[in-house]
DNA sequence: TCTGGGGTCCTAGGACCC
DNA sequence: TCTGGGGTCCTAGGACCC
């Protein structure tokens, strides 16, 4: 048996803990730049708004409705799944972290215990300690734990739990989802089916398994046999590392200069090269792109993209900078407003089974280094050392003009209103606070 | 004026091998 | 007229997820 544990409107979620004003109110919360829209409150989707939808289309709604407006704050995110999973794991230690606000369990082993009932506490617990509301579904499968999930977010009556049925209730069930709402099964797939008169998560469960793995293919098979209740998807408890590493961000303003291209470009090498070393990882290839503006009717386009491949595979900032660096040269041109730019590591190995070059000369200097760099940003704050080729002005910086304060894991930045007298006397003596 | 970011897996087709 | 059979590897594109 698995649950899924899931956030309710998470990121809104998230904000509404630290400023309880916000509660009761339409909440948005935005994406990079503050362009779209990546989170809502149940009130913002009450009023229309929808997932993505970029900001400049409801400006009049945000206006009328007294929409709260906040750009994202992954840094609260973050921390905040963090303490939600923890207090899940009292309740399975056998969890697998599968999005930002979203964990399956695993719930064998339970006996004969209630697993509803389990579940429940769980639910209340998560509420109490870290004040995110979730729902969470179970099932014999992953994609039936989903399903249910999916009805304990719309039961009312449910407590935000729910066991998928088996037999004929489970039927009746499925008869009343739409089958794009199975997991698994996207905008196209679900175009498919429904033109073959496949409309529910019913429908889809007892059609022809030869004809869905000839017109899907065996992901979409296996989504079926899921639902059937044949475990084709199991627990990852660990994440595989991963395969490839993207660093890109659109713009604030339009970059027109080769030196704010290359500080730009030069700060997504050093942040991915931090995540590689973090999952203790070397990279073998670099691709850098970058485009204008497609949205943009006046604006000349240009998009284009360059891959090096490194002589040895490398964790090494400086060296990623370089290469990053001579890629993006030779894709450069001037005279184009430039809206976004990204680099993407591949070829990525485990460091230790990295291949050395027959010819070799170069030695992992600055190793020590990079081990030094990682240490005083993780201890002090992101960015507060970094190779001088990010450049001090950054121009090309992201529009953020909403964040909240990194309320659980920087206190610098609090209002002063949360640095009362009261909460002082309270945690000064309180040793490991 | 204004439109996100970061991933995975599968398949088809081409190039190549014997 | 008529031209085999069995593989691997790589890439681009398309699907999916949050």
């Amino acid at each position: 048996m698995y649950a899924l544990a899931d956030c309710n409107n998470f990121y809104a979620s998230c904000e509404r803990v630290f400023d309880p004003s916000l509660e009761g109110r339409p909440v948005l919360v935005l994406s990079n730049n503050d362009g779209c829209v990546v989170a809502r409150s149940n009130e913002a989707k009450a009023l229309g708004i929808g997932m993505g939808q970029p900001v400049f289309e409801i400006r009049d709604i945000i206006r009328e409705h007294a929409v709260a407006v906040l750009s994202s704050n992954y840094t609260l995110y973050d921390d905040m799944s963090r303490r939600v999973f923890t207090t899940l794991q009292r309740f399975s230690p056998e969890l697998e972290s599968y999005s930002i606000d979203e964990a399956f369990l695993d719930m064998d082993g339970f006996g004969g215990r209630d697993l509803v009932a389990h579940c429940r506490v769980a639910r209340a617990t998560v509420q109490q300690w870290t004040g995110i509301p979730i729902s969470i579904g179970l099932g014999s499968t992953k994609t039936l734990a989903k399903l249910a999930n999916h009805l304990a977010k719309r039961s009312a009556k449910s407590g935000g739990v729910v066991m998928m049925p088996r037999g004929i209730e489970g039927d009746a069930a499925c008869g009343k989802i739409d089958v794009g709402d199975v997991w698994g099964i996207g905008r196209r797939w679900a175009r498919t089916l429904r033109a073959h008169g496949i409309r529910t998560a019913l429908q889809f469960r007892n059609a022809d398994e030869r004809w869905i793995q000839r017109r899907l293919n065996v992901v979409g098979l296996r989504t079926m046999l899921e639902l059937r209740g044949i475990p084709c998807l199991h627990l990852e408890r660990q994440p595989p590392p991963k395969q490839s590493i993207v660093r890109s961000r659109s713009f604030a303003r339009p970059v027109e200069t080769w030196n704010a291209m290359d500080e730009a470009i030069a700060a997504y090498a050093t942040r991915a090269g931090e995540k590689l070393r973090m999952q203790g990882s070397v990279a073998g290839v670099l691709t850098v792109y970058m485009t204008t503006n497609w949205f943009s009717r006046t604006d000349a386009r240009y998009a284009n993209h360059a891959t090096i491949e490194f002589p040895v595979a490398t964790d090494d900032t400086i060296t990623l900078i370089r290469h990053a660096r001579s890629a993006a040269k030779r894709i450069w041109k001037q005279g184009f407003r430039y809206k976004k730019a990204g680099i993407r590591l591949s070829g990525i190995h485990p460091r230790h089974h990295a291949q050395l070059h027959l010819f070799n000369d170069t030695t992992p200097a600055t190793a020590r280094a990079m081990q030094v760099l990682d240490a005083i940003n993780r201890s002090m704050g992101a960015g507060t050392l970094h190779p001088a080729s990010l450049g001090i002005d950054r121009q090309w910086l992201t529009r953020r003009n909403h964040r909240s304060p990194r309320y659980t894991t920087r206190w610098d930045e609090l209002p002063p209103a949360w640095i009362t007298p009261d909460r002082c006397r309270k945690h000064r003596h309180s040793p490991g606070d």
